[in-house]
DNA sequence: GATGAATGAGTTTTCATTCAT
DNA sequence: GATGAATGAAAACTCATTCAT
């Protein structure tokens, strides 16, 4: 708060003009994808003329980027702190799964574009975007590592996989149970318990005998 | 192939030249995208007249549609024939891994397409495509999960979660390792070893002892 | 009859083929009019290859040129022979009305293409057309004129106009009782009595004394 | 004067351009026909991009429906006015006729354009136009009857047949003369002189006791 | 001689971007 | 600085015509 105060009243104004426009450009690229939303769509939405949209973005391309990477800033930064706050791997974990719960609500919107971009989109709508989101996102997921390393490391955990390949199921996993909650929130458990997820990597499956049988 | 014998001649070249332009269709779309694509592109490649490429597809859409059903019908049924042979639920559901890898590795191009293009399988192309690749992916699933209740049932396996939760989890996980795979196909273990995903699941991370108190 | 005979095999199939394709033309243009008319419909409608149509046909515009030549050959034979039939020139005329009238009926499919030719549809789909038609039109109305004029001559008539604008005057309120008919046919006389029409022009609207007046 | 004067200049230039285009638009319609000419014509011939032309009507359809709903009015008001205006039934009906001459002639091109695309007015280019133009011109016709019928109830008109269709047949008269006068101006009476049409319904053409026998 | 698959020029329409006011 | 009218390249798609079989 006292970060803005710093700034003059024009640079304020500029700012929170182009998060209006930003806002009305989410709403409509997650309504109808990318290609099916026009610029004169999202000066009609943002109340901007859109001579003003383009004084803000260069072009359409850079007003997908500018979206996509506000948005990767969020989550990324929830789950880092999620992961950084805690006093044991398990609370860390759940954590996590908490945040990436309530980050996807707070953005359901947009949430099936963010997963697109942090996905296999290579071609995806510019190039180097792809790169920097992804970027983020695998540093989530080396962080996520991190912890189930320790956890391991501190006897906690047993060792049945590689803390890389932890982290990426777990995130997988959630990304899974949440897409099913946007489509039936009310027939899947999700954001509630973020144990429901958890128990599947954390109990074992198999009993420890015959499981040594496999 | 005794088969394609038995179709005349016309057929049989009528047959090839679909493949031939879904083939061009393929390449150019998982290299610039859908939308980025023109079907004057898809003739020229395809070495095809423009009016030649809608004597077979109706529309542009028609043609994506063709593409992701072809593979929709892949994954079916590669999936189901795997989920239902092998003696053990634990059998079954390594099949099931491994077919996926499979299929996954000899359908790359499209893959790509469609994670690039569904952005989460809402605005989708089309609406009708989409619900008809979830509905199999759907059938896939509940048979994953008759494979987990059955293992259950049979004392092979704990009751550690609802069976589709199951089904869910392997799913999702195995298509993050895959996709990791899919970037930088030399670093990634999956397709080669199911049990580095099959492990997760099938191990408990935590000692039994400690997962009671969590 | 003795004439078919005359003709070989070969050219009599050939003048039917002909025929055929011819009729499903006049269908298709009437149904939909010559633009929205392609020229595989009428390959699939005459059940004929297209090929073969353009054995017959050089271009679509030769094949509507045909159409319209045949059907004005029929009309103005029809109207030529009423009008040269009969004894007095109100015999004569009453049979044009009548003969007017049943060629409308015999040919309502392709009524309202062929008036719309014999307007002034200058650039029509080809000029040369246009023109043919429009002489033999001529040719009706001059004939019409003359029996106009020799009942003014023998004193049947009175002189109250020129006899081409009379005859021009006679068709063109035939034409718009037809057009009415063919859209309501229930609602309107036309065809049964030609006195409807002819009485308009055989009666005095005003009487004698205001007539004069005027 | 004053009237376009109050609207805001802005106004007045879109008025302006919308009816550059339409002129182009008329010209090259009458000049080939309305299938005969593509936007792109209509766009450079009326120096406007194309883009500026979908900015004013939304489809090349709407165009066209735009001239023909602009010449139904015109014809619509001239001709009730004339209906309406000048004491006796013959007045109005001369009014009527002298009114549809000069509508004629003041829009010459765009009539051209009707009748070649018209074609009867069944299937022409939108069936929606059509039904609004001919519910304008079935209430012109009941009007004219209805100047027909007021004739005949104060005893100035002989009643030689159904007021309706003496409306009908003076204006399908007055549209022949017209046709015709299109054609080769010089030759055809008719604008100048309504009397011409007039005198064919007004006088007799047989005389009364002649009229008896038939 | 008949066939109908293949052709590709030409059509309507959209929309990101510019720039005069 | 804001505006939004004008632009025109580029896209999806149609259909008269040809010609190898």
């Amino acid at each position: 708060m006292s970060q803005e105060k710093k700034l003059p009243r024009r640079e304020r104004d500029r700012l929170r003009q182009r998060q209006e426009i930003l806002a009305a450009a989410i709403e409509l690229f997650s309504e109808k994808g990318y290609h099916n939303v026009s610029m004169n769509e999202i000066a009609e939405r943002s109340e901007f003329a859109i001579g003003t949209i383009y004084k803000f973005f260069k072009s359409k391309e850079e007003l997908y980027n500018s979206l996509m990477l506000d948005l990767s800033d969020r989550f990324h930064q929830a789950l880092t702190k999620a992961l950084t706050q805690g006093d044991s791997p398990v609370e860390k974990l759940r954590n996590y799964i908490r945040a990436k719960g309530n980050t996807f609500i707070d953005n359901v919107s947009v949430i099936r574009l963010y997963l697109s971009e942090s996905r296999g989109a290579r071609f995806s709508i510019k190039a180097g975007l792809d790169a920097e989101i992804r970027t983020r996102y695998e540093g989530v997921l080396r962080l996520s590592a991190s912890v189930f390393k320790h956890g391991v490391e501190s006897k906690l955990f047993n060792d049945i996989a590689h803390p890389y390949h932890l982290a990426l199921a777990l995130d997988s996993m959630a990304n899974a149970f949440l897409l099913r909650w946007l489509e039936a929130p009310e027939e899947h458990p999700y954001p509630d318990n973020p144990d429901v997820i958890l128990n599947i990597i954390f109990k074992g499956l198999l009993d420890a005998s015959e499981a040594a049988a496999q």
